[in-house]
DNA sequence: CTTATATTTCAGAATATTCTGAAATTACAG
DNA sequence: CTGTAATTTCAGAATATTCTGAAATATAAG
């Protein structure tokens, strides 16, 4: 009845750890890693077993996890539990967490410097300084999100053959 | 003596929001978007009363800015008193946040992985699915790593022509 | 419909994090 | 030295977050 090895234990016991230092709840990031590394869908009962922790916790986080579109229910034949599963796909995954983030925190403050500077204008704002730091912000947020929306369709295997190109590419562009 | 235009705090308290959701404490993150949009150094005791915090906050959290290489220590002339700025490079902030990061969390997690791996084998583990998972994950890791590598040395102005290219770039290289 | 199983909700407990205030330490002017 | 200003430290208070357990709700088999 899913029986975690002690390897399996560590890498999601250090899963958690990471979690934490990216606002993530302990728990949300442990069930992910179990879903990641256990071969077959695991059922709420399970994981409550696995991790040593409450069933309403299990509930809690899986919804969690299902809002950043990183799990889905799905059945095994002849039990009427919902069972779990993640992607196996570890760039699809950090695309979609990518994506998400993107929605949750680089759009609202994207707003806010768009407020900010509307006001200013429209206040004939004498502040000068705060204006250009203000400026210089949006321009990093608009080039990175263009960096972002070039790379972001690209396929695992595309990343995979970027990464082997060794930097040419940019160099050649005579981006040093 | 600091007074903050409700321009300023609107963007100071977005950017401690902001803060939160990264693991970062709000206060550290208000101080440093302070520091960013204020035109000179400031003091400890500008803080305070700034951001309405008891002086030892401002002590914790510069200290915690500077362990992250986004704080320097400055002095006015004829003041004894520290003060305060940051970088105003943006691209050069997200540049050593990045790398610090990449040492504090990516490379445990490099460690972690291998550490798995090296116990697998010497356990002859039979658990072929979670190694899979496993190097499969660590593939990321040195793949996302590689493609680090080659962008993190690029000047702020690279970046800006890099974006500005419309992805023709990884169009040509059949990247798609 | 009744009953058994499964899931969700949510108030409050447990825990973790952040913050304060007082005391200790450091730095330096006189 | 001595005294004062500045900074740091850290125990415990305040706060925020996460987790639990019990109750409510949903689902479906009989």
């Amino acid at each position: 009845m899913l029986e975690l090895s002690s390897i399996q234990k560590k890498y999601i016991l250090h899963w958690g750890e990471m979690g934490t230092k990216w606002g993530i709840s302990r728990t949300v990031a442990q069930i992910h890693a179990l879903l990641y590394i256990w071969p077959e869908p695991v059922n709420a009962e399970e994981i409550t077993v696995a991790l040593s922790i409450a069933r309403s916790n299990v509930s809690m986080s899986i919804k969690e996890l299902q809002g950043w579109g990183l799990v889905k229910v799905t059945h095994v034949m002849g039990n009427r539990k919902d069972h779990f599963e993640t992607l196996t796909d570890v760039w699809e995954m950090f695309r979609i967490v990518m994506e998400e983030r993107k929605r949750r925190e680089v759009d609202p403050t994207f707003a806010m410097l768009e407020e900010c500077l509307a006001e200013m204008k429209k206040s004939r704002d004498s502040d000068k300084y705060t204006k250009e730091r203000l400026l210089e912000m949006q321009d990093f947020f608009t080039t990175a999100n263009k960096c972002y929306e070039q790379t972001r369709g690209l396929s695992t295997s595309s990343f995979r053959k970027l990464a082997g190109m060794g930097g040419w590419v940019l160099k050649a562009l005579k981006l040093g």
